[in-house]
DNA sequence: GGAAATATATGTAAATCACATATACATGGC
DNA sequence: GCCATGTATATGTGATTTACATATATTTCC
């Protein structure tokens, strides 16, 4: 089982909607571009359960949301967050935070590990 | 949808129990303390669950185990990563290493959100 | 010898994911 | 005006994963 090669939305897709829509109110689209091009290479989205999310996301009251037409192309639906949602965003900061430490907890160890586990040490120098 | 409360043995599940096997052979349960104490509070991994993926590790060929008796209590099936498992441990480490970047990344941006989104920031602060 | 602890599993309903498909409108070319 | 292409918002669904419950065997301790 080695990482996927494969989309994964992952948890924390929330997350991320989340903290776009904080910083700037954006459509389902646009919010799908931005996240794929912040996360790495095996966490990519797929855009219909993005908008899967961001509808259960409006009806938990975590975004609200309104049809917009300006500018030029067809009719988006620009999601804003609400302080709902700013309450959770503080709490995913936290839980990333400490995923973050455990993440930082295996890089530590990996790296210590004794030169005899060569391949190991070699991929790593990449 | 908040950070869950539940249990979440998360994909990085494997990643943790090859990098414990290659600090050391061990068995089941004791890698189950193991990663248990590594992980955050959100991400305890079921201990069935685990000796499910031991088992699959095992056909897959980054594990292989023997039974053991030394010592005292029941018989234990230690387990130790294999030069394959190594391999794939490098992998997790490149994969962990990017996903570290994002969650960088989204601390960054949550703590530089404007101060208007005052509940956001006073949770940050604790 | 019996209760509690240790150790290794398996069963399974519910949730999530990855991928496919559907619908509507806009835009630009001809 | 019409059609191909692009943008935008969805829904459908089979397969996988998860969370939690249960099963079985052995050992330890009183």
């Amino acid at each position: 089982m080695r990482p996927r090669e494969s989309n994964r939305q992952g948890r924390h897709l929330a997350s991320f909607a989340l903290l776009l829509c904080a910083e700037e109110p954006t459509h389902g689209l646009a919010l799908h571009r931005s996240i794929n091009k912040l996360l790495p290479e095996g966490l990519k989205v797929d855009v219909g359960n993005l908008y899967r999310l961001l509808r259960e996301m409006e009806a938990r009251g975590t975004l609200r949301s309104e049809w917009s037409t300006v500018g030029s192309g067809a009719a988006r639906r620009v999601y804003q967050i609400t302080p709902v949602g700013l309450d959770e965003l503080a709490d995913w900061r936290e839980d990333i935070a400490r995923r973050r430490q455990a993440f930082d907890l295996f890089i530590q160890r990996y790296d210590a590990l004794p030169a005899r586990n060569a391949r190991a040490l070699k991929e790593s120098a990449k």
